[in-house]
DNA sequence: CGCGGAGTTGAGATTGTTCAAGGATTGTGG
DNA sequence: CCACAATCCTTGAACAATCTCAACTCCGCG
């Protein structure tokens, strides 16, 4: 399925691309930039740490990783990062170190972006647009945890998995990694249980009964919500498309 | 209860400063700067909004209120706002309007500090140290942000508040509102419910057994956890103090 | 004195967890 | 190509956590 994918070989820098052109539209020269990124890409195996202690920007090229804390004994992951993302924080950033790590949830592929931001926040900026998008990227990441925080303390366990799969779908089909409400999903239940604060096996009973409501396909690797629109009326999701 | 209040008709803003001095030494210009804020005070009655769209800084002189989001039947509380804390947005935050408003729980004061941030993010502030100092605090606001999220998500009600109550302890003691354990806690059960995701009777039943395992006092209007630095480890709050 | 809001309490219904076992899928080495 | 292990998914039953409903108490306030 050549649209679960990105590019191949060629033009691994489309997807980042497109993520920050969703934010903001950018000079044609600040395109070149981003598709000209060098930097070496580096290649982590599943269940890695994506980026070290004070590790700069780098964008997610492939595979599907998540902002995540360890406790003794159980996981809370924050956010799911997509291909074409951004991970790491940003020159400046207050937030405190211990919060959450990155970890690669698939193998993934991963590309520094330092040079686009190295100058961020400071008054004549590279790359302007791009500083604008990387800085709305930020902010949306933000927004998502207090959507996140909703899920966990006002939703009961369908809503929830319906907003957050609607959410997936959302981001997904804004850089065209979607069609038909159908995009790829290497997430186990374990996982999407870590996320919902939920055991796997009552993922896999809700699951059930999304599939049963005729709201969800499931597939290897891949799922499907035939009926978004409706479904996000349902639940309350805020339709951003 | 003189601990329990703030500093009456003279010095309203030693809470605020102190909780900046908290996060960073001031110089001792930058201190009679925050102790100079001659923008008229706000009062506010018991759950009116605290701060209008698009409202800059203000810092809460008195009362408790709320970051919060309203659903259709149910609210959810992301944090809450204590005396000398900052509410609004910097400058150029990005995070989206819809995601939160504030709330007062309790009737509050409130005064604009936007003279001490309007140039924030520009090269030469005019308060360098109060500027740092309120990034850090917006740091600090973001990283509760991830423990509420983890509260929400991998923890039992038990653990939950416990670790909400120690953090509450913990920003109170720093600025001298708490002793020996005991602060000023003038919120109802029904707000906790709406902090924790619980309903209130479970609020009040998991109140029961902190009680019971002497963990908690409670009085009316205020709150003591005499064996705190037991609880924290207990609970696996990490204790900054 | 009566009223309203908040705290208390109990019983029963729901939601979600745990434990345990069996089935499917995938990747790997022979 | 097959056997095997590892991992994930599926299912059921018992249990625990939490919610809802409903009544009752307590207290502050007019």
């Amino acid at each position: 399925m050549p649209a679960f994918s990105s590019e191949g070989r060629r033009g691994y820098l489309e997807l980042p691309l497109r993520r920050l052109q969703a934010l903001g539209p950018l000079s044609s020269e600040e395109e070149d930039a981003v598709r000209g990124l060098q930097s070496s890409r580096t290649k982590l195996a599943k269940g890695e740490d994506m980026i070290g202690p004070g590790g700069g920007l780098h964008f997610l090229l492939d595979g599907w990783g998540c902002q995540v804390r360890e406790l003794p004994g159980r996981r809370q992951i924050f956010a799911f990062v997509l291909p074409g993302d951004m991970i790491g924080r940003l020159p400046r950033d207050p937030v405190e170190e211990t919060s959450f790590s990155y970890k690669a949830l698939t193998p993934v592929t991963l590309i520094d972006a330092g040079v686009l931001c190295a100058d961020l926040g400071s008054g004549a900026p590279r790359f302007p647009d791009i500083q604008a998008a990387i800085t709305s990227f930020h902010g949306r990441a933000r927004s998502r945890l207090f959507d996140h925080v909703v899920r966990l303390g006002a939703r009961m366990a369908y809503q929830s998995m319906a907003h957050l799969l609607l959410e997936l779908h959302d981001r997904q089909t804004e850089v065209g990694l979607a069609q038909d409400g159908r995009f790829a999903f290497p997430i186990g239940q374990e996982r999407l249980g870590e996320m919902l604060g939920l055991s796997s096996m009552h993922v896999h009973r809700t699951l059930a009964k999304l599939k049963q409501d005729g709201h969800l396909l499931v597939g290897p690797g891949w799922l499907a919500l035939p009926r978004w629109r409706e479904l996000a009326q349902d639940v309350g999701y805020a339709v951003s498309l």
